[in-house]
DNA sequence: TCATATACAGAATTATTTTTCGATATACCC
DNA sequence: GGGTATATCGAAAAATAATTCTGTATATGA
């Protein structure tokens, strides 16, 4: 995890939240995980804008804060999944009202900003 | 406003939510507006950590994306105040959801990483 | 042997966000 | 006049996030 010079302020709750998932794609791979769990390369797959560079960096991020779990099997060639963890679970109803909230507004946005490509 | 190399994909309904609300300070000042319309400088005195001028910067990325209305007062010394839309509205239950959710595990995270100043 | 797939990680570069500093303009009060 | 407060903004610096490139190691299959 990046080492912060200015530390999260852990005692704002909305603060504390959002730190945990607003990233790039940390809300995307709790999306993925619910599901099922999955290795590295399975995310990729899912997620191809993603580079697996970033899915393993926020992974880790994601590992140390409690979010996932990670499961090393001492194959070769190597093997390892990750998976939602309880407390991650408890995001899950935010994950979804984002994701509901987008859904129903994402004609708007895309009229004001972008194309539909 | 700065002009984004690489642009955010609006056809993913979980990225556009997130990239709305994911900044620092964009949560709180929803939640600071949906009690009541607020000056400048009464939003900096309700979140005193933030810099007027990130404020001044996320209250216009807000109004660009149509979360919060502005009204300027012809007065002297100057008079604006910023109100929550009424798109702006539909994010409470997220915000909501989100402070919830800080609020039940912000001990776990303050054992794990910070001090309970 | 060579290409492929697997997971992971160092390092440099680029992109983006936030901070910091300072400036503008005006009215009020001492 | 000098201090305060108001809102806003430009520009540069600093902090953080994400991308790109490269390299490690090992097994499988053509």
């Amino acid at each position: 995890m990046y080492k912060r010079k200015i530390p999260v302020d852990l005692s704002c709750p909305l603060r504390l939240t959002i730190s945990l998932i607003d990233s790039k794609w940390k809300s995307c791979i709790l999306d993925e995980l619910r599901h099922t769990s999955m290795r590295p390369s399975q995310l990729h797959k899912a997620l191809p804008e993603a580079t697996p560079r970033v899915l393993d960096l926020q992974l880790k991020e994601m590992v140390d804060d409690g979010l996932v779990t990670k499961t090393i099997y001492p194959e070769l060639p190597p093997r390892s999944e990750y998976a939602i963890s309880p407390l991650g679970m408890t995001l899950i109803p935010i994950i979804d009202a984002m994701l509901q909230w987008g859904e129903e507004h994402q004609e708007l946005f895309e009229k004001k900003y972008g194309n539909l490509a």
